[in-house]
DNA sequence: TTTT
DNA sequence: TTTT
């Protein structure tokens, strides 16, 4: 491949995520990601500048935004780019782009999955239960699991 | 600020760069950049995935794609994203989401800008000539750097 | 320039940052930072892997860091990897790899600088006072500050 | 996981990876690259600034680049960074810092993989033939995306 | 040396 | 529509 096609984001949600579930029982998640970057313009003012960006997210992915994240909660978001295009009903074409995450980093305090205590409650809007053992934990960037330090250099 | 929203393209021009100049003598560049990623899908049969990106670039780095990127360029641009809505004439809102680049680097041969003459013929698609010599691909061996600038560490 | 050198790191101060001032009062602050990635190895098993990097910054960056960064900050670096290397007094060579930050973004909640408020108490250990008005905030990435959208596509 | 270590590079191979093979028949290829970024100073003066990385790569990639990467390749690299320390035979601490890479994108144009002949001569430093017609750079002209996959949106 |  |  030549190409590369990447998106990196931190922001904050700007509501709840919607996930469905497609044939197959495979989670698809999509919400609004606020991203706010602030900066002086050349009179020295502080000017804040706010983003949307509509994220996707599959699979494993999906079902972690389904009980951690909710509207407000602070991401990072590792993807690609895609535009899809369609006609509406009168024929008008459209176009819409996201951005289809295969990272996904929360950074709320509450969220954290580092611990092995996955159970806390979460400031969740939407509840969730025991037994969240992370079966489809899934992170992308797949280890690769190396032989580490025995590097023949 | 709490946000982060950074894109990173590798990928060919579509077409020339449409270059405009606003008031203030402030040049505009805009032009499509295709992405093409390749990988093996679940039989192990190589796909290949094109997205198109439309990409807009200010001043000095608007000046650069006028003299040096074509139809076909391949570019590294580094930017953030933007999305724009407005209505068109029959009332219909429209969106469309554009990469606004802060960085770019020309990746084709021709295209070197480590020499000081920035006045190179461009837009040749094939042609080469004498004097390619890449003396910069001519690297010192590795290593070896100098002790530092004036850091107290 | 035909080179990309760009790290992008989240993670954990591992110590209060070491703030130092050069001829010319330039501030350069320097801290080791933990990045922690989860993954499931082969097994399915969940391992967690920490990594050390060192950072600097530099001028209005390293007095950010002086004033909101302590031990445990969470925050995300966007840099330049640099390789220093020198001889210490028994002649040996030796080799640093830093990265020299040009973005910082602070990612506790009690650290967030978007608020027109700066004074708040931030479980610093250094302490601060009144008046952090910020004067230096200078985030480096330059706002191109563009007529928006008169943009004339 | 709450960390990101992520690398990314654009340069030029200062030599031909070294490639070795571990037990298990596990390729591991390791080479300098040097980026460069070129930029003014202050006063308006050109500079250029060579920095120089150790890249390790394993497996599939190790054996791409032993195929198609040789001394002075421009490469993308995208990885994560690790520190190694050991003590030498006389006792003192060493670090290496390295990036492994887990993304590799061949910027040379003799170097297209975008075929599906991946067993190219490649070592050639100038040669060329009939066949480089490069279909994928003559693109469908702009966007006009197909209507999405599946996604329930 | 961090974080959960 | 978020966050501070």
């Amino acid at each position: 491949m030549r190409g590369v096609n990447k998106v990196i984001l931190i922001g904050n949600l700007g509501r709840d995520p919607d996930v469905q579930f497609l044939e197959g029982n495979i989670a698809v998640a999509k919400f609004s990601l606020a991203t706010t970057e602030t900066f002086k313009d050349r009179a020295g003012k502080l000017i804040s500048q706010t983003e949307w960006h509509t994220v996707v997210l599959w699979r494993g992915l999906a079902e972690l935004a389904q009980k951690y994240l909710h509207k407000g909660s602070l991401v990072y978001i590792e993807g690609r780019l895609r535009t899809r295009s369609w006609e509406d009903k009168e024929g008008n074409k459209k176009f819409a782009t996201e951005v289809v995450g295969d990272n996904l980093v929360m950074l709320d305090k509450r969220m954290d999955l580092n611990s092995s205590d996955h159970s806390l409650p979460h400031h969740s809007s939407s509840g969730s239960g025991p037994g969240e053992s992370f079966p489809n934990l899934e992170m992308p960037p797949p280890p690769l699991n190396e032989p580490a330090d025995d590097l023949p250099f």
